[in-house]
DNA sequence: TGACTGACAGATGTTGACCTTTGTCAGTCA
DNA sequence: TGACTGACAAAGGTCAACATCTGTCAGTCA
């Protein structure tokens, strides 16, 4: 029996333990306060619906999705380079979870889909670091002229087939995925480059 | 009662029409039967299975989704004219379906999603289609090179996000989707052309 | 003779009584 | 005093008996 002070970090530790453990189905409020030793009415003294609970473990796993990309982001090098790897990484990344955990996977989906509000956030996270490549680009006069918001933001859409969670059936056979998305980057980066 | 023979194609429209009045998880072979006044055993003479039927519905359906695509791609003009012209009826043609008919339009999603079969024929007619139209502006000297096929299904990929049954719920603010596909059609036209 | 029927077995859905879970809040304890 | 408990009402989920549907096939009818 601890006698820690009972924190929300602690709760969504153990609420995403639950959540892999059970599945989205079987996880009940309960079962996340039996493996914090609390009742459930604690639990809801940290968050007020099982539903906001839902949306912060999703929130914080999405969070560890985009850290590694920001590093490619901030990196040295040509922005040609940085934005197809970038995209690679974002693909690849979603692409490995949806194959070694599929039901996490599809868990976290579910709750993103439900809840517009941590979606946005993270498609918004996205479109802005592609939109912080594409603005190096420009001003190194590596790609033409264009407002990094919009481009960004396109760049991201053009590739929703890649990491969109709601295609990941698309991704069944991994080389033909591969193939398509290097066609698909490279017209856009085709697009996006200064010719000369 | 009739005393035509009963032919595969009046099933077809019987069973469109028993879809469209119940909703495909109310729809069973004996209502189809019922509407065409014959035993539901007849039906399985023409069709091995009742997933058989539902797929031949779809695929008749989605051969009309495509079908004025056809008139786009034959039609004289620019090819980057009509590059944009064919993305953007395709997109507003799944788009409007999605908006006016939302449950005709879950049921053939759902039932394209369940036959990989069905779904590649029609994702290879229009990948076809907008090959074909890439082919035309290379040779026409307005794209540059490159293999048609290739860039023809990048293209299709690339616009996934507008007209993809998977994502239709990103569709659900008409003026953020129309602007967000012209700047990626924008991207897209930029890196096919040929400078100059 | 061959398109069609209808009775049938097994699979799949539906229903409603019962049980678990969510979310609240007055009360306990340190 | 404020973090925590636990009993509770309402909402939602579970399960087994019941009903419908799918797919087959021997038999009918023109």
């Amino acid at each position: 029996m601890s006698t820690e002070p009972l924190t929300s970090e602690a709760i969504l530790d153990a609420a995403e333990a639950a959540l892999r453990r059970f599945g989205p189905a079987k996880t009940s409020v309960v079962d996340v306060a039996r493996a914090l030793e609390v009742s459930h009415g604690s639990v809801y003294r940290h968050f007020p619906s099982k539903a906001a609970l839902r949306e912060a473990v999703t929130a914080r796993w999405l969070e560890r999705v985009s850290a590694p990309l920001e590093d490619v982001v901030t990196r040295p090098g040509p922005a040609s380079r940085r934005l197809r790897d970038w995209v690679a990484l974002l693909a690849a990344t979603k692409q490995a979870i949806a194959r070694d955990e599929p039901e996490l996977f599809e868990t976290f989906h579910q709750i993103a889909t439900g809840s517009r509000e941590v979606a946005a956030v993270h498609v918004d996270h996205l479109a802005d670091q592609a939109a912080r490549i594409v603005a190096d680009g420009i001003a190194a006069g590596e790609f033409t002229d264009g407002d990094p918001a919009v481009l960004g933001r396109a760049v991201l859409q053009a590739t929703a087939r890649f990491h969109h969670p709601a295609l990941s059936r698309e991704w069944a056979d991994p080389a033909t995925t591969t193939a398509d998305l290097d066609a698909v980057l490279t017209l856009i980066l085709h697009g996006l480059t200064r010719p000369e």
